[in-house]
DNA sequence: GTCACACGGATCGCATACGATAACCTGTGA
DNA sequence: TCACAGGTTATCGTATGCGATCCGTGTGAC
């Protein structure tokens, strides 16, 4: 059984990801312990995780409150996140089953129909999920934990601030399909890093341009 | 006045790293609390920290113990450390003063002294300094903090797994000198942000290849 | 002799209660 | 209008108790 310090946790993570508990949000110990009937000290140790992956910002003698991003963060994220994508794509490679590729080709193509249904918010779940299958394969445990929270980074702050890009979804699934030929066709890990990392760096490009372009600040 | 949760933390954290707490070593809250005359509340709060930070092992029922890495995960570490710290020296190459420049290039000098008196352990210290001295003007603050754990990670595995290139540090020196030019130059950020990965992968593969030659496996 | 199982110590998980402390708000009086 | 005192709120930290869980050990059946 899950302890009541991982419930807490879990709950938690999930509301302030979900938007429930929006940017800035209080979270008060004795609120959340009386609304559901877990004692004040689960809710202490798992603000403390919260803490330390820094969705929750804590101050001695005043309390947590979700932590919030000021716009530009996006945009590191993205930046941080090409590099740490680039190599666990690399990475990858070699641990792709054929199963895998043809996953990653099926959600590919459900993007396609995605955004001629002008689906956005299918569009970039499946996009999520499109990477995750791939840079899950990657043998190094860390990597993957660190691509995850940044990914979940990149989600909430998403909400926070809408950034947009139209054309972009057009050009991201071609550039897909030239990622996942590569890694069909076993190109070496350089080619495929580069590949992965340049994909992740034209949405952010693309991203910034539009926002110049409407005035929005972004950095 | 810090709280005793940060005094935990803090001194859990140096005991970890400075080795007085080695791999595996159990961390038992009561007797924590009996040593230091706390009460075991900020001992779990300090442990969930340290957790979620990746340096201690909690398994529910049983206790928190300081976390093992396999011999693999210096290699996958500097891999790491490569694409994260080639990124945060492009990005601080706008940032750096000429007295950065200036300590960084004293470092290096001080780095060759060091290397003339067989100081290894002096080596290794100014190769951080150096580094840090440099990505710790990255304008990014999450990119920073990512480095300063990486860094430390790094330290503890190799107090464990003692690993070594004998005639790495002669070329080492120089690329950080050829890396100082690029910087006083304002090359662009792909140049810089390349020699800097590349300096780090330089570093790993020099060690591997020795590992190998010396029939101890690394990955 | 070996294996399954029960027991007990160690340790954590969690609840509760209480005092200390710090931050914040508010109303009073000059 | 402003300074300050006092009350409110919330966390911080301590103490204590009890139940749950894990794990090593030893007993007893076969």
């Amino acid at each position: 059984m899950a302890t009541r310090t991982d419930v807490c946790y879990e709950l938690l993570k999930g509301r302030i990801l979900d938007g429930t508990y929006g940017p800035g949000h209080r979270l008060v110990i004795d609120q959340l312990g009386r609304e559901h009937n877990i004692s004040t000290i689960p809710w202490r140790e798992s603000l403390r995780r919260l803490e330390a992956e820094g969705w929750v910002e804590i101050i001695p003698n005043v309390g947590a409150r979700v932590a919030t991003f000021d716009e530009g963060e996006w945009a590191r994220t993205m930046r941080l996140l090409a590099r740490l994508e680039g190599l666990a794509t690399a990475l990858a490679s070699d641990e792709l089953t054929e199963a895998d590729l043809a996953d990653a080709r099926r959600m590919n193509r459900e993007m396609r129909e995605a955004l001629a249904d002008f689906d956005p918010m299918r569009f970039t779940q499946l996009n999520r999920q499109f990477h995750t299958v791939i840079f899950h394969r990657a043998p190094d445990k860390h990597l993957i934990a660190l691509l995850d929270t940044e990914w979940a980074r990149l989600d909430f702050i998403r909400r926070s601030a809408f950034t947009h890009a139209p054309g972009r979804a057009v050009e991201s699934v071609a550039e897909h399909e030239a990622l996942l030929d590569l890694l069909e066709a076993h190109a070496d890990a350089d080619t495929i890093e580069t590949a992965a990392r340049q994909h992740k760096l034209n949405t952010l490009e693309a991203v910034t341009r539009h926002a110049e372009a409407r005035g929005t600040a972004l950095a």
